[in-house]
DNA sequence: AACTATTTATAAGA
DNA sequence: GTCTTATAAATAGTT
């Protein structure tokens, strides 16, 4: 509480935006930055009412993110928007249902070959219908052409609504994620779990992330 | 040009981190912030090598994003990531799966009922065959027991698999998503397109987003 | 969108 | 990681 300033050191100084050479200085920076751009992040949640998710990762592969209320439901929400605006999602599908009805055609093909005694026709269904369901396993049909792509799809969606549904819940039951709340809102920071239990200081919690430093 | 600096204003003055409430300077102060913000981002790309993925909704629903390299590709290691390390991972998927199942089933027996015609046994496959395969369709047989669950593991994979491939390819293709350059490295800001085709000023690309402002 | 007084972030150092 | 300080950068209020 002295009068006197003491100007020890040279203060800031403008750095070009280029990349840092000095891994140990670059190391820094990264930590202060990253913690900068969270803040900044969290105050446009406060002060606007919007939802932020930030996934960072570090050159060595460590993930960092932030998110409010969550970043799971923003990435949801952001990636289910996507499917329904991007003017390629016929070509993505397509090609997916595509590929899908290969390995679903496959499978088929697999357990066909691999069980070599299953076929039937209409007119066999009453009169052997007993002795099949002895056999405790049931046999059906459908015409190949359509059936794995309708089934595709109708799984593509289920996936998806599941997955939405599961989040859900689990954002309710707070199971997932241990978040740390930032003024009081409830934001939530993630930074990776390197190595040993090693833990920081407080409002950090981790999950298991990429390699080194 | 002139030397003489006029001082106007009052400049900037601190403002409590809390909900704005005035509307239009809560707007104001959105898109300053988010600019800001954004910049932030690519700056620590720059810097620290790091890739950075931002989402933002606006409270009326626009999304804004900044990915570097792309969006798209971090969310996917994100999301791959925490799959692997979630610890509730297992009773996640065991959730999907078991709903998957009960899907699946209806599906099949949708389709049993539907049709009610396709039952066999092992000691018909060769007798009837060939009246079979001139109806142009195949009856294949599977025990229910095994199948659903098997090969909805299969397609959760596939699809997966799948999502990256067709991402990764898009990535080379420059196909989806419009991007601008941001100090020479390729940063892309994506904004969202609001009613009729009212681009920016420049460097933003749209996607068709939520309902107004 | 531009301006500028001021606050805030942060580079360098301890 | 924390704290300090001088300074660069972001931005609130205004035009």
């Amino acid at each position: 509480m002295s009068t006197a300033p003491k100007r020890r050191n040279m203060g800031r100084k403008k750095i070009p935006i280029e990349k840092i050479q000095r891994s140990a200085h670059r190391q820094v920076t990264f930590s202060k930055r990253r913690t900068g751009l969270f803040k900044k992040a969290s105050e446009l949640c406060i002060l606007c009412g919007a939802e932020v998710a930030i996934v960072v990762f570090s050159p060595a592969g460590k993930v960092f993110s932030f998110g409010h209320p969550y970043v799971e439901s923003i990435i949801d929400r952001f990636l289910n928007q996507h499917d329904h605006m991007n003017p390629n999602v016929g070509l993505i599908n397509a090609r997916i249902r595509e590929q899908q009805q290969e390995e679903y055609t496959e499978v088929l093909n697999q357990l066909q070959a691999e069980k070599k005694r299953g076929e039937t026709i209409e007119q066999y269904k009453k009169t052997e219908w007993d002795t099949i369901s002895d056999e405790n396993r049931y046999w059906l049909g459908a015409p190949m052409d359509d059936l794995g792509l309708h089934e595709l799809e109708q799984m593509k969606m289920t996936l998806e609504e599941l997955r939405s549904k599961v989040l859900d819940e689990m954002r309710k039951n707070n199971h997932i994620l241990a978040y740390n709340s930032l003024s009081d809102q409830g934001f939530g920071m993630v930074a990776p779990f390197v190595g040993q239990g090693h833990h920081n200081n407080s409002a950090m919690h981790w999950w298991s992330g990429g390699s080194n430093a």
